[in-house]
RNA sequence: GCUGGCGUAGCUCAAUCGGUAGAGCAGCUGAUUUGUAAUCAGCUUGUUGGGGGUUCAAUUCCUCUCGCCAGCUCCA
């Protein structure tokens, strides 16, 4: 038997090791950098420990904080890091989960003590102290027999619960020090290797996130390898902030909300409506290209409407306490889908009338808890841009993925073109015929397949009434919002009894089909107004243009120039008060507006402006066609 | 709804140990007539979120309440 084993590495090249060697020590042979760079590896596909011991012949891909799964491993160690730390300082803290997330870690605690942000900055210190001990990170397994008593005797009961929880047999925890944790792992070797963290927040979290629970407090934080990044990704906190629609909402003067006459409600000031109205007109127009009618419907409607539709069965939570009106119940409307199908039933359809393409800027109101309102991304009343589309089964294949192409194009006129499809399928105890849901899902499928879209399936993730498609779109830092989605519903129809005259003379049930492109359109302009950060595409601009004078002088030609704008469609706005020029443009630059045009005495005499872009500090000197062509161009190319 | 933090002028923020509220911007008035990111001067602005309490005295301490923010849960 030899004592030498064969690493097979991921660009198939074999490296040779002594057999027992850890993973480290193969890194090792691969390149001094990597090894450096390693966190943990993957053997024949297992993540496993740098320390781990290999005596087989295996394939081996390393670790690192790019790699897949690299900064998941990074941030759980950061996370048993701060744990640590916190058990130093308060040695009565008992431990829930610390796991990694999207952007970095949290750990739930149970302590008495409230923690402050200056506690955290100890923590920090205490956590640094322990980078500096370089305390090698260990790994044991023992029966969870074994690992109750240890944890109960340490009185971390919620590690005991979990424990509970597991499968009987081996589980395995990891040591640092004095300080050990149950997890599977895999973790980095030392804890020297977090050159760089930091930690951000205090927030309550209930344990297992069940608010019967007890809550707890959890600290999240961030950690990077290199200081480097630290800063990157401060950075990009700082602009996230910059870019709250909230704050840019207020400083561009788009829209606010009144919490003294209730919150979660949004006000549109006239720049704020502005945006809106083009986007609306915009968004009509294109429904009618794309087939649709337009509707308009109630805001409210007598309760029975919504035992009908089984909201109040299924949606009572989410809908307004009825109001009396000549002792009747009547309800604000939390969906438009109900007040559609009246439509459909004022008249007998034959299949030659399908598909109906039904679309409303409907306004509905939710009841929302009021500690989840935010801005104008999470509100309690919202206009959606809502549509139904009612069809025979030989047609809904070809109409989802018309309702899919339709959404895409639309992203990506507004400029978003990094979309991502989540597709929903039949949960446990739903309605609806099997057949149905086959047909339904398989149109879903095809048409994120012809779509060429990036997918990920969410198995019995569907409503109970219907498979579903959502789109995720990527804004322009990276952050992913759920916006369109489309969504088969097999419980309404049934309900309203809803049906049309097939080929055959017979009655038969329509498929029914909501999808809401933007979803609503106040989360919609809030997004908008961050992906942007408030620099609008000329063609969506509020104010395209702001015409600034030298001197008194030239407020005759100004004023001209701007009813001459009007009357060709722009949206100008003159500013003409009794400021210095600097002031005037200042103020235009602030307000992100796309065009500043000045006119002195030169451009008055000539009939030329000065125009200077958006985000360019230089200004050129035009005719005034020459500008309106600009524009056009701009407009055009949807700039 | 829950946990924590925070509520001072339209906005951003200050006020030592409890001593009776102030600065910039904005706004108004006037002067200035300006060449590409802030012209100058003067003036105005407050139930210190609200109620109650402790105190000679509360923005400050206590208490209740409302709201906001960060999360949890939920979600377009």
């Amino acid at each position: 038997m030899s004592d030498k084993i064969k690493i097979t590495l991921p660009d198939q090249s074999i490296k040779e090791a002594d057999k027992g060697s850890t993973v480290y020590d193969i890194t090792g042979l691969i390149g001094k950098g990597l090894q450096k760079a390693a966190l943990a590896a993957r053997v024949d596909d297992v993540p496993v420990d740098l320390s781990a011991p290999i005596d087989k012949d295996c394939s081996l891909s390393i670790i690192t904080f790019d790699s897949e799964g690299g900064r998941d491993i990074f941030w759980h160690s950061a996370s048993h890091l701060m744990a640590q730390a916190i058990r130093r300082i308060y040695p009565g803290a008992k431990l829930a989960i610390g796991p990694a997330i999207e952007s970095g870690f949290y750990y739930d605690i149970d302590i008495d003590k409230t923690l402050t942000p200056e506690d955290l900055l100890e923590i920090e210190k205490v956590m640094a102290q322990i980078v500096e001990e370089n305390l090698p990170v260990t790994r044991e397994e023992l029966s969870r027999a074994d690992a109750v008593k240890l944890f109960s005797s340490m009185g971390e009961i919620y590690k005991v619960e979990m424990l509970n929880d597991l499968p009987e047999g081996t589980v395995s925890m990891y040591r640092q020090g004095e300080f050990v944790d149950l997890c599977r792992g895999p973790h980095v070797m030392n804890t020297g290797i977090f050159k760089s963290f930091k930690l951000l927040s205090i927030a309550g979290a209930y344990w297992r996130g069940d608010e019967k629970n007890r809550m707890l407090q959890r600290i999240y934080g961030i950690a990077f390898p290199d200081p480097k990044e630290l800063k990157k990704h401060l950075d990009f906190m700082e602009e996230v902030k910059k870019r709250d629609h909230r704050r840019i909402g207020r400083e561009l003067d788009l829209f606010s909300t009144h919490e003294d006459v209730g919150g979660g409600l949004i006000y549109w000031h006239p720049k704020g409506a502005r945006l809106r109205t083009i986007i609306e007109e915009w968004w009509r127009k294109e429904h009618f290209k794309n087939g649709y009618e337009i509707l308009y419907t109630p805001h409210i409607g007598r309760s029975t409407l919504w035992e009908t539709s089984g909201h109040l069965g299924f949606y009572k939570e989410n809908m307004y306490s009825p109001m009396k009106i000549d002792d009747n119940d009547y309800i604000l409307k939390p969906m438009n889908c109900p007040f559609h199908i009246k439509i459909y039933q004022t008249s007998l359809h034959s299949y030659r009338d399908l598909p109906l393409r039904w679309a409303e800027l409907g306004t509905v109101y939710r009841y929302e808890k009021s500690g989840v309102l935010h801005g104008m991304l999470r509100v309690r009343g919202f206009t959606q841009d809502d549509a139904h589309i009612f069809c025979t089964p030989e047609q809904i294949e070809g109409e989802i993925k018309e309702v899919l192409r339709f959404s895409l194009w639309m992203w990506k006129t507004l400029g978003f073109t990094d979309i991502k499809a989540y597709l929903a399928t039949k949960p446990e105890g739903s309605v609806g015929e099997q057949s149905r849901w086959e047909t339904a899902q398989e149109s879903l499928r095809k048409a994120i397949e012809s779509a060429n879209l990036k997918v990920e399936i969410d198995e019995g993730g569907g409503a109970f009434y219907g498979p579903k498609i959502d789109l995720k779109v990527r804004d322009a830092i990276g952050r992913e919002w759920q916006m369109t989605t489309i969504q088969f519903d097999f419980n309404e129809p049934e309900r309203f009894d809803m049906y049309y005259i097939g080929e055959d003379g017979q009655k038969h049930r329509p498929y029914m089909v909501h999808r809401a492109l933007l979803g609503s359109i106040e989360r919609f302009v809030g997004i908008l107004i961050e992906h942007y950060a408030g620099r609008f595409p000329v063609w969506i601009s509020p104010v395209q243009a702001i015409l600034v004078n030298v001197s008194e002088d030239q407020v005759p030609f100004i004023n001209a120039m701007k009813s001459n704008m009007i009357d060709r469609g722009y949206r100008p706005q003159a500013d003409t008060r009794n400021e210095s020029m600097g002031y005037k443009i200042r103020e235009a630059v602030t307000q992100k507006v796309p065009y500043i045009c000045v006119v002195g005495k030169n451009e008055a005499e000539n009939g030329t402006v000065s125009v200077r872009k958006r985000g360019e500090k230089d200004s050129v000197t035009m005719s005034i066609d020459e500008f309106y062509a600009m524009m056009d161009s701009d407009i055009a190319e949807k700039r």
